[in-house]
DNA sequence: CCCGATTCAGTAAGCGCTTTCTATCGAGAG
DNA sequence: CTCTCGATAGAAAGCGCTTACTGAATCGGG
């Protein structure tokens, strides 16, 4: 049926072993006798059986990236610059070894997260690199870290790429100051004279959504504002929670004056709200993102919010999971979240009490 | 090391054969042995190897998804729709045969694409889905039939989505109706009376690119107009692009009164441009897109554009991959373009001559 | 001129699973 | 009571490749 090693073999009046040992060139073979297989391997159009070797080297050439979903961005740009880490070259030269990404989309849900583990492991991934937050329960971050341990036992790289370390593996880690983030970006917003805050969270149970929320706590808490001064709705990380969230939002407190959104995306479904309610952005109420994907600067007005270096985290996550760049000390990198102050925040046009 | 079949059978008590037939349940298999296999499986925690199987049955569970840049969300939301095709069942059951797609950046690049292919017949993948426009080089083209052809010949699924059906090779196609999206969207601006027209084509020599403008021609054609109501400006499909295509519109031609854009992204390019120029959407200059995607509709102004079905026809190219619905007759499904009039156009205040 | 290095190629033993072909055991059929 | 057929389970032969081992030249130095 398809061509096999032996038959490029016989065709170049070697052995299979040479054959095998030109195309991983870890082995010494004479030049002329290198040139008699390639030449051999050209005619035949032979094409190396992955699984195969796979099988005999005990090694894959695939590394598992789980995102929420590959259509948001925020993991579409991590998941891109993963993947740039382990580009063939463009001349389809030394494709030996090559890797190639499995993309999982675990939809947010911590069992498919456990599920697509599974599989990766089955598939004996060279990598696995989990992107994103991920669900604060014990019982799954237990099985997480069990999962994770089992894959590295089994000489799998594990590594983290935006989101927290896991209690219960060292696995290396990439994330981001969402903490602090959040807190610039409230910071930005009270020094510009707002007191009457609207947080827009995302889902509850998730390390990512309760590290922004601390960040804006912190803030108010060192302005002296206790509480009392913001209001917090949660839901999830799309636009419709967003327009819902700030009609919810507004309904409780109809003076509100800046709405701080659970991330862009979330923004976005907020200054639609805003618009249908006839307030305007800024002058009524200011709007806050968080990630800075590319749209937030084409959001009219343009969107303030706290850049995420996300396709520079994604490529270190990428780098670090093919063992191409030392590891930061302690196994933990995280980026800082740097203020983007944009259009959509100015001082209120009603001051607070 | 690992666990294999074979220490599960041990423990099972039964031969290696069986405990195959119990995990892919292809053969009978009594009740009671059934279950003390799973038994064991449960206790060794034993997860099949994949390369193994692949190799010993000759089929693998990986399917291959071509797309220019991940990042691009025109293809991730194609590629994630792909996907949910193929998404394990969210308790994790029946892992049995569970596909996974490994995504492949292709950057645009003919020699990329065909690398990849190369990579993935290397996989043994199950199947191919080549997503978007490609180039129109007669040699590329032929290049591509001819892998395709291995591919096909090896028996892994050949699917192309959004992109038109390949000379010499016949895999079953799901594409867009480009042409008539640009009609369509010039036949709409004509009809609100503007007569200077720009048009920020895509990157020469692509399918996609081809396409779209000879759509906006027909409609020019149609309505009696030469060439000479419409300007051509090439670039890519990104937003400097369409910042910097604009400018040169404009240069060229300063009583522009509307520009169609090549996509979604490249106008937002074009209305930063016009913005930063001092002039207004769409009272001075109207722009268009072509997608729809998210974004589109919370610009501001919110974005004219003609609307692909992006994630049915994902959706669709991931079941014909999957072999899980009859192709369309003739190997061939197109999906219309339907015009989405929004704010960012409107008539001329100056009309034309 | 002989010998231990060194270099390059072949032999063959798996890697862990699937699957064909056999073998066994009962239960009806004749 | 023997024979046949259906339902299960096992034995064993690979699937195509990698990689110890071995073996055969070749080479430079004593």
């Amino acid at each position: 049926m398809s061509v096999t090693l032996a038959d490029v073999a016989a065709r170049a009046g070697v052995s299979a072993a040479t054959v095998s040992r030109v195309l991983n060139g870890n082995y010494p073979v004479a030049g002329e006798t290198r040139s008699r297989v390639l030449r051999a391997v050209e005619e035949l159009e032979y094409v190396v059986n992955g699984p195969a070797s796979a099988l005999a080297a005990a090694t894959s050439d695939l590394v598992g990236v789980l995102v929420n979903d590959i259509a948001d961005p925020f993991f579409a740009v991590m998941a891109s610059a993963v993947q740039s880490e382990m580009s063939p070259a463009a001349d389809g030269s030394g494709l030996s070894g090559q890797k190639m990404a499995i993309i999982c989309n675990t939809g947010g849900s911590p069992e498919r997260e456990l599920t697509y583990l599974t599989l990766l492991q089955r598939q004996r991934a060279a990598a696995v690199v989990l992107t994103g937050g991920t669900v604060e329960d014990p019982a799954h971050t237990e099985a997480l870290a069990t999962r994770l341990r089992r894959l590295s036992d089994a000489g799998t790289r594990v590594v983290l790429c935006g989101r927290p370390p896991l209690p219960g593996h060292d696995a290396l880690t990439v994330t981001f100051d969402n903490r602090g983030g959040a807190r610039r970006l409230t910071e930005h917003l009270l020094s510009l004279g707002h007191r009457r805050l609207g947080y827009l969270a995302g889902p509850t149970a998730r390390t990512t959504t309760r590290h922004r929320l601390e960040g804006h706590h912190a803030a108010l808490s060192e302005a002296g504002l206790a509480g009392e001064a913001t209001l917090t709705v949660h839901g999830a990380y799309d636009r419709a929670s967003g327009y819902d969230g700030a009609l919810e939002l507004l309904r409780r407190e109809p003076r509100l004056t800046a709405i701080l959104a659970a991330n862009d995306t979330v923004a976005l479904g907020v200054c639609a709200a805003l618009r249908d309610r006839g307030l305007r952005i800024p002058q009524d109420v200011s709007v806050t993102g968080f990630d800075d994907l590319p749209f937030a600067v084409d959001a009219t007005p343009a969107l303030t919010t706290v850049r995420l270096p996300l396709a520079d985290a994604g490529a270190r996550a990428g780098r670090l999971a093919l063992d191409r760049e030392t590891p930061p000390v302690g196994g933990v990198a995280t980026y800082h979240a740097d203020l983007m102050a944009r259009a959509s925040t100015a001082p209120p046009s009603r001051p607070g009490p």
